[in-house]
DNA sequence: CCAATAGTGTCTGTAAGACAGTATGCT
DNA sequence: AGCATACTGTCTTACAGACACTATTGG
């Protein structure tokens, strides 16, 4: 009977692996008319099964580290960056998923801001001028890759092409509805930057007209007073985010899209 | 840097578990005009810690079983049912969800139809008739509790009340959008059937009028011709589902919910 | 006849998409 | 002036919710 309840046996446990697709925003050219478009890092593996290819930064689960903690530990040793937003995705437990020995990998997603930590902004004063930046660690096992490439697509290893798959279908999901758009932005912007964020995002183009619409109804926006300048056309205001209520809580472990937005946690802190 | 890939180092693992919320709808009472409920089976812990409390179903993940595969184990071994439906929840591995050792659990939930096991359905040729029912094990510690008892809310072991409360969200977000609702009635039923289901789960009455203009137009409902009788009204159609598109494919690891319906599945087999 | 549910038709408010039209900067 | 984008307003369509009304059984 005591099978059914989680057991405190020491059974032989599966290697636990947690993996984070982080995506950030960026155009492929220096030109500023070209549309920006979503790259992610990857990292060169070392050793076999799969020696040279390129997978998700993640690794071992080590035994004091939250899950949520071991994602952005990812983060920050891959990129250098902070996430704006981390979440839980999904979790790969296949038998076969590496050939070596059994493990069970849980994926977390993470938006970045590219300006973070040095270097100009994608959305700075101008447009463009950097692109392909804030490589903090030079490190040649690590590259950023443009999400559509085939490299990312079916080229990685172990089932990290598929995961890399669901995690843009999520945040294309997740975009649709609520406050996701502004973790790619800076603190001040634009509507048209907004804008184009979604229209990277989900691959369309959208309207502007009714886009400010939706966007001014929904989310809290708040006029800055400013404006934009050094545009080659009329000057656009400058919005900043307000944050609707400041609950003490921060949701961590949500999970699913719905509708009304942003809902419930699972909690994971310290006790989940 | 090999720190940043899945290891391949025998690490010291975290334990793994699989747990899984199992619901099934039923009457709390025998009277037929009492609301449909959904209950879960929960089993009770016969050693530390948390003895002699009640939990989800669950255990350790064996060498060679998939999660998903676990996870309808834990339900077979429970409630000698089959799942009419099966899907990963959220991954919980907090440091300190178990006071004796690191527990990484891999959350499921799932729906059932109570009469799929010998004994009457609970939407049978008549309403109700037998509702506390299919408890296929006379074991002891086993049993069946509506997910509104305090006793499932906050009187469960680790953090599992907050595990059926997240799964609980989830089941209304999915319903909302869907074919889930038809996971709990039988191969034909009535569309006050389906919308009672409804009902139970989102816990408020729906117009029937409108209730059928949204289920004809989108779900794929076949009139069977036949009629429902033994009621004491206007004997309703009785409808089935039918499949829109039979694909080899069977999804399994959906995971969000999403406006436009089933898509995308992290591959969660053999090699997911 | 009455009660109760099945099933149909209509109205209204909200919101999304299409799109015309005005405003204001730069070259 | 001409262009590019910001920003405003309007029209159409779709759909959800409210609700009136008819249909058909059992008691």
């Amino acid at each position: 009977m005591d099978h059914l309840n989680v057991s405190e046996r020491a059974a032989v446990s599966p290697e636990v692996a947690v993996s984070t697709v982080i995506f950030s925003l960026r155009r492929s050219t220096c030109e500023p008319s070209a549309s920006a478009q979503l790259w992610i890092p990857l990292v060169r593996r070392t050793r076999e099964p799969y020696r040279g290819q390129w997978a998700l930064p993640g690794g071992p689960l080590a035994a004091h580290q939250s899950l949520q903690g071991a994602a952005a530990e990812n983060l920050r040793t891959t990129t250098g960056l902070v996430p704006r937003y981390l979440e839980q995705l999904y979790t790969f437990g296949g038998v076969d998923r590496s050939p070596t020995q059994r493990v069970v990998t849980i994926a977390y997603w993470a938006l970045v801001r590219e300006d973070e930590s040095g270097g100009d902004a994608l959305f700075g004063t101008a447009w463009g001028a950097r692109t392909v930046s804030s490589q903090i660690r030079d490190d040649p096992n690590v590259a950023w890759f443009p999400v559509d490439s085939p490299q990312v697509r079916e080229g990685l290893a172990f089932d990290h092409s598929n995961i890399v798959d669901y995690a843009l279908w999520r945040l294309r999901n997740k975009v649709t509805y609520g406050q996701i758009a502004n973790r790619f932005v800076g603190e001040t912007f634009t509507l048209g930057q907004v804008r184009e964020v979604y229209e990277a995002v989900l691959g369309r183009r959208l309207d502007p007209a009714n886009f400010r619409r939706q966007l001014m109804g929904a989310a809290g926006l708040e006029d800055t007073g400013e404006y934009l300048h050094g545009v080659k056309h009329r000057p656009p205001k400058l919005y900043r985010y307000v944050e609707p209520e400041p609950r003490a809580e921060q949701s961590e472990a949500e999970q699913t899209t719905n509708p009304s937005g942003t809902r419930p946690l699972a909690q994971e802190g310290s006790r989940a």
